[in-house]
DNA sequence: CTTGGGACCTGGCTGC
DNA sequence: TGCAGCCAGGTCCCAA
């Protein structure tokens, strides 16, 4: 699934072959892609203008055009970008031309995606919350952000609103590499773990970036080729297998619909912490100010 | 306001 | 072998 190492990667390797070009042909085969505008609308706005630069925000992908609009982009659960592929296969969703010989193939199995032509980007991604890599995004911010909620703090990891980018796996890496149990209620965190939990979050996306990505299900590079994060991952999708730090067998359970992979061991849960718990876990919050 | 649950989607897997 | 039914999860929407 794309999350952001997944998108950063799509665009770092999109980009030498499409800014500064103009789009010179659009076909649009499945008309739900289009989430704003028409087909006949987006197909209008969109052959000529140049793309002047592709952007990441969260997952979401944006192509800024020449007349001011952009083109926004995301692949939800298995969508992907193929750069030039030799041919054009039956998840096929929608084709770009783009002048200097390049062909953008926007391909997508279970067809979740969507695009928007917008005339500011950020009436769409405006409602996210900070890039995990930003100097404003502090353990602070985080900490204040777990305060509010009573919910796992796997949940409010997965909050598009609250931090951009993270999705179920990196969610379960972050979490296993700081030792937290993805149940523990957000606010019950202590200060130190929020500080651990936030180193964590940038090291396991950085790691993941530094592999282009995790190709753990549809998602490809561009150019067809595979990323390697999920060949470092200690949980995310090894259910059932041992840890690689204790050997304690991974468990899987849900968290508010999500499949969530853990430690049991390296991920202890004191009752007074999960979600369902005692009152007594009001007594362990901690305001990081 | 926060929280929880369903809808959207379809390929792949499980079990009868 | 065939097929029904479930599962994966990012995001939006609605109800409590």
């Amino acid at each position: 699934m794309p999350e952001l190492p997944e998108v950063e990667t799509i665009k770092n390797e999109l980009a030498p072959s499409v800014v500064g070009h103009s789009l010179t042909g659009v076909a649009i085969f499945d008309e739900k892609l289009v989430a704003v505008g028409s087909l006949e609308e987006v197909h209008r706005e969109l052959i000529g203008r140049k793309i002047e630069s592709l952007k990441r925000r969260g997952k979401y992908l944006i192509f800024e055009l020449s007349s001011g609009r952009s083109l926004i982009m995301h692949l939800r659960m298995t969508g992907s970008l193929l750069l030039n592929p030799r041919e054009v296969d039956r998840y096929a969703r929608a084709v770009f031309d783009i002048s200097g010989e390049h062909r953008v193939v926007f391909s997508d199995r279970r067809r979740l995606g969507r695009i928007w032509l917008v005339n500011d980007a950020d009436t769409t991604v405006g409602k996210l919350g900070p890039e995990p890599f930003d100097e404003g995004y502090s353990a602070e911010i985080l900490g204040q952000s777990l305060s509010r909620h009573r919910i796992p703090v796997k949940s409010v990891l997965l909050d598009q609103h609250i931090v951009a980018g993270i999705g179920n796996m990196y969610a379960d890496e972050a979490l296993f590499a700081a030792g937290i149990h993805p149940s523990r209620r957000a606010h019950s965190l202590s200060r130190k773990e929020v500080r651990t939990l936030h180193n964590c979050i940038r090291a396991v996306l950085e790691a993941a970036i530094n592999c282009k990505g995790a190709s753990v299900d549809t998602y490809v590079r561009p150019e067809g080729e595979l990323g390697t994060a999920h060949c470092d991952f200690k949980v995310a999708h090894r259910r059932g297998q041992p840890c690689p730090a204790c050997g304690a067998t991974i468990q899987w359970i849900k968290i508010q619909n999500r499949g969530s992979c853990f430690c049991p061991k390296c991920q202890s849960l004191s009752s007074r912490h999960t979600a369902k718990g005692s009152q007594r876990a009001s007594h362990s919050l901690h305001n990081v100010t």
